[in-house]
DNA sequence: GCCAACGTTGGC
DNA sequence: GCCAACGTTGGC
């Protein structure tokens, strides 16, 4: 069955514009350190569906949305002792930390802000908006990515 | 810049 | 195994 999750990203680091520059609009989804999120990663099937969030920024919003590309793999930045994500830990070959690889798949018109989103009985539930909520990988329920794409236009490319 | 919420670390 | 201290995240 299909799943759905939210990818955060600071846009300063990765944003929406930079994967939409990349070969193939694709990227590794690395970097992930919390054991939490990582298992989300793992439960990732080729076809789910994740929407992009740009977080610490002035407006927090919803962008777009990728396809996972690629399941579950070791993280390659675990391993290299130049990233900034290396984990000594790691260093032995032990695999921890998992990336998964996500392409673009579609745009929303405008991105929809965080502060609009609250507005909306139908995500109340929404780990997103939970106070406090941390994870950068999310899981999202169906009934909320149907409702979230149809707050807008999307625009798909081929 | 503030601070709440959380995860991790380390002493015991 | 508990839990206080600490560091980080991220909205506001």
């Amino acid at each position: 069955m299909e799943q759905f999750f939210i990818l955060k990203s600071e846009p300063k680091s990765f944003s929406w514009d930079d994967l939409k520059k990349a070969p193939g609009k694709k990227t590794n989804w690395d970097g992930v350190r919390n054991y939490q999120a990582r298992n989300y990663l793992r439960s990732m099937q080729k076809g789910d569906k994740c929407l992009f969030y740009h977080s610490s920024t002035k407006e927090p919003a919803i962008v777009g949305i990728v396809e996972v590309s690629r399941t579950a793999f070791p993280d390659p930045t675990a391993f290299d002792p130049e990233s900034m994500y290396y984990d000594p830990q790691s260093a032995s070959g032990k695999v921890r930390w998992y990336a998964v690889e996500v392409r673009f798949y579609g745009e929303f018109e405008k991105p929809i802000l965080r502060s609009e989103l609250k507005q909306y009985a139908e995500l109340s539930k929404t780990e997103l908006l939970r106070r406090g909520s941390r994870l950068s990988v999310i899981p999202l329920r169906a009934s909320e990515f149907q409702f979230i794409c149809s707050l807008r236009k999307i625009i798909y490319e081929k």
